[in-house]
DNA sequence: TTTTGAAGTCTCTCC
DNA sequence: GACTTCAAAA
């Protein structure tokens, strides 16, 4: 369905709810899209329909959940009219349009437009820093004070469902309760201290675009688009909701289209609300509405399954998907002895297809979290299937990277003092008070001083005697690096830098030249790009989802799974789907299942899973897996089956138990699943 | 006083 | 693997 059409000839291919979503006219328009209803491909017909009617590409701005989602629409949108005219369209993240809106229009709003990106880890090491300085002895006997991730948590609550402290307190961190006085002084502080370093945090992103909607420039920027259409409205927030608003004001135009399946909300833990698509007749009076309800996806009984697991949400808007594809093979619910089991039988399955005609690239394995996929990885490298993890851990979180980035942003922004704080203490000898100590004579966080950069390079500060060869290196690179005349490209930059870290990756890591080998591959990604600030908004706003995003294009003929979590598997689909670690306590997490609103969004996230599915979609459950000990338990642990899926609906599976507890080999004996069933049903 | 190393704890999802 | 805590070493 997603080949090439000649122009005329591709909007026969929708139907006519689609049709009505791709041609309807100008006003608000809210599409209720159920999971595999063409969604991604009505978007894209919908941009290139508005394209062939005249309107400027440059005119319309397409916001998406990731940036890949936006790429991938606007490819399919090219292939309907042509690349080039489809290439001038805005699309992208919230935060990534914001980055741009905002260094073309936010001189307005007292920013200068070559503020720096700082990312999630940046602000809890801000939060961190500014925590130790108001807490200089912290007073250990004391009730512990909220960690720095949860000050994040909390903070980016607060902006993007914007909620007061208290409430944000009261309702998603009761346990926080009692510290708000701490937690306000130590915002207030954050506030001050991003203004003073020229830096934004991703919710201050969409907080100044929000705020240049009250400005003079906020008019020009809303006349700059004549249409905006929204992907994933369910996973939006409040201060989204907002900027919306201030983008479509009446005296403007209010052309608006927002596509959402309030069955997919997934991510009230980033703020999200379900009442953006509830209220967006309220928001946006006289708003058209148009449902999409014809699954192309999967086949009948796949369906079947994920419309039984979302039937007992405890509240939705009834929607019925009913499949076009005619029969199809029913679901598996494989219930492995162990996770050992439960790997070897995903590799088995998986290879089965792949006999069957099916590439690896179209089938993948979708879990809860990043590390859920751990010991599948171990089996696919030991039987040599390739694959590529979307998702989890992710690169630029691991230390010697954020290391070389650190050294980055010192050249980039003099006064950013989370860089400093960890580029100083790179330095042997020195510890968090040696680096405040330089910070301060260099001027850091002084506004009236000169350049802390120069001063440093300059001026060399005091410092033991352990530290001053590697003080040494440490200034000649950055003096490298600035006085090369012009600015030298953020790869030349990043090879000197790499230079500077050889030494310390080897002596401070177990596994130095893999480390190594992640700062080239860095300097390959940032040999794409011309400006330095522009390579670390971009890393900043749109991180390498995947380590194959780095090794750049894979080759064509080149075959690999695909492991994803869940919530990086939204908008994909894939011939073969597996869902593994379907048991209580991993679906849903055992950290979501204390109200229940947060075992609803896990409902929807295990639908999200199935509905990936087109022609056969495997469930595997381990009985036995292995937990970190608490206290005096057993390391190993039995599981019960999600409840997502009690009896009437595996009896949509077919079901089938594999391997026992002292052979972990396939094809155990029929009397064991008779055991196995007694186990997760008694 | 500050750094450094060792032992112990706990780990979700993402822009 | 990353973070915290604690104690020894500089």
């Amino acid at each position: 369905m997603f080949g090439t059409y000649s122009a005329a000839s591709w909007k026969e291919t929708l139907n006519p709810a689609q049709l009505e979503a791709v041609t309807c006219g100008d006003g608000p328009v809210l599409v209720i899209a159920g999971a595999g209803t063409g969604k991604t491909w009505t978007l894209a017909c919908r941009v290139a329909h508005l394209i062939q009617s005249g309107v400027p590409p440059e005119r319309i701005l397409l916001l998406t959940f990731s940036r890949r989602a936006a790429r991938e629409m606007l490819a399919r949108a090219g292939r309907l009219v042509d690349r080039e005219r489809t290439g001038k369209v805005w699309g992208g993240t919230f935060h990534a349009t914001a980055n741009r809106l905002l260094r073309l229009h936010g001189r307005g709003l007292g920013l200068s437009t070559d503020f720096t990106v700082l990312d999630q880890a940046d602000m809890a090491d801000l939060m961190d820093l500014i925590r130790s300085d108001q807490h200089p002895t912290r007073d250990k006997r004391e009730r512990r004070f909220p960690k720095k991730d949860t000050l994040v948590a909390i903070y980016s609550r607060m902006v993007n469902a914007g909620e007061p402290l208290s409430g944000v307190l009261e309702h998603a961190f009761p346990w926080c309760r009692d510290d708000g006085d701490g937690i306000r002084a130590i915002f207030a502080e954050y506030t001050r201290r991003k203004r003073t370093q020229n830096v934004l945090d991703y919710d201050d992103l969409l907080l100044y675009w929000r705020a240049l909607g009250e400005t003079s420039a906020g008019a020009d920027v809303a006349r700059m688009f004549e249409h905006v259409l929204v992907d994933e409205y369910q996973d939006t927030n409040p201060l989204q909701a907002q900027i919306l608003q201030s983008l479509r004001p009446p005296n403007v135009n209010r052309n608006l289209m927002v596509v959402g399946d309030d069955a997919q909300a997934i991510y009230a833990f980033r703020a999200a609300s379900i009442r953006n698509i509830l209220d967006f007749p309220i928001h946006f009076p006289g708003a058209r509405r148009i449902t999409l309800e014809q699954n192309y996806r999967s086949t009948r009984p796949i369906l079947d399954v994920s419309n039984a697991v979302i039937a007992q949400a405890r509240e939705r808007f009834p929607k019925d998907l009913w499949p076009v594809r005619p029969g199809g093979a029913r679901p598996v619910l494989l219930t492995c002895v162990d996770e050992n089991e439960q790997s070897a039988q995903v590799c088995e399955q998986i290879l089965e297809h792949r006999e069957q005609g099916v590439p690896l690239r179209h089938q993948s394995v979708l879990f809860r979290t990043g590390h859920h996929s751990d010991l599948l990885e171990l089996e696919l490298t030991r039987r040599n299937i390739p694959f590529v993890k979307y998702g989890g851990l992710k690169f630029l979180e691991s230390a010697h990277i954020k290391d070389a980035l650190a050294l980055m942003r010192v050249l980039e922004n003099s006064r950013d003092e989370v860089s400093w704080f960890r580029v100083l203490q790179l330095l042997d000898g020195i510890g968090p008070a040696g680096a405040r100590a330089i910070m301060h004579a260099i001027g850091v966080r002084s506004v009236a001083a000169d350049d802390p950069l120069r001063t440093f390079l300059e001026t060399p500060p005091r410092v033991p005697d352990a530290a001053r060869e590697g003080l040494e290196s440490l200034r000649s690179t950055l003096a490298d690096c600035t006085l090369v005349d012009g600015s030298l490209p953020p790869a030349a930059e990043l090879a000197r830098i790499r230079k500077f870290c050889e030494p310390l990756v080897e002596a401070r890591y177990s596994s130095p030249r893999a480390r190594l080998q992640d700062i080239e591959q860095l300097e390959q990604v940032a040999g794409g790009y011309s400006s330095r600030s522009r390579f670390l908004s971009e890393l900043a706003l749109d991180p390498p989802s995947a380590t194959s995003d780095l090794a750049g294009p894979p080759l064509l003929d080149e075959d690999y799974l695909i492991l994803s979590t869940v919530h990086s598997a939204k908008g994909g689909e894939w011939d073969v789907v597996h869902v593994i670690h379907a048991a209580d306590g991993m679906i849903p997490s055992d950290m979501s299942t204390s109200n229940q609103d947060e075992i609803e969004e896990e409902r929807r996230l295990f639908y999200v899973a199935l509905t990936r599915a087109r022609d056969n979609l495997y469930v595997y459950f381990p009985l036995r897996f292995y937990r970190r000990p608490r206290g005096m338990d057993d390391a190993y642990h039995y599981a019960q089956l999600t409840r997502f899926l009690p009896e009437s609906v595996q009896s949509l599976f077919e079901q089938r138990a594999v391997g026992t507890a002292s052979s972990p080999e396939p094809g155990a004996p029929a009397s064991v699943d008779t055991l196995l069933t007694q186990l997760w049903s008694g």
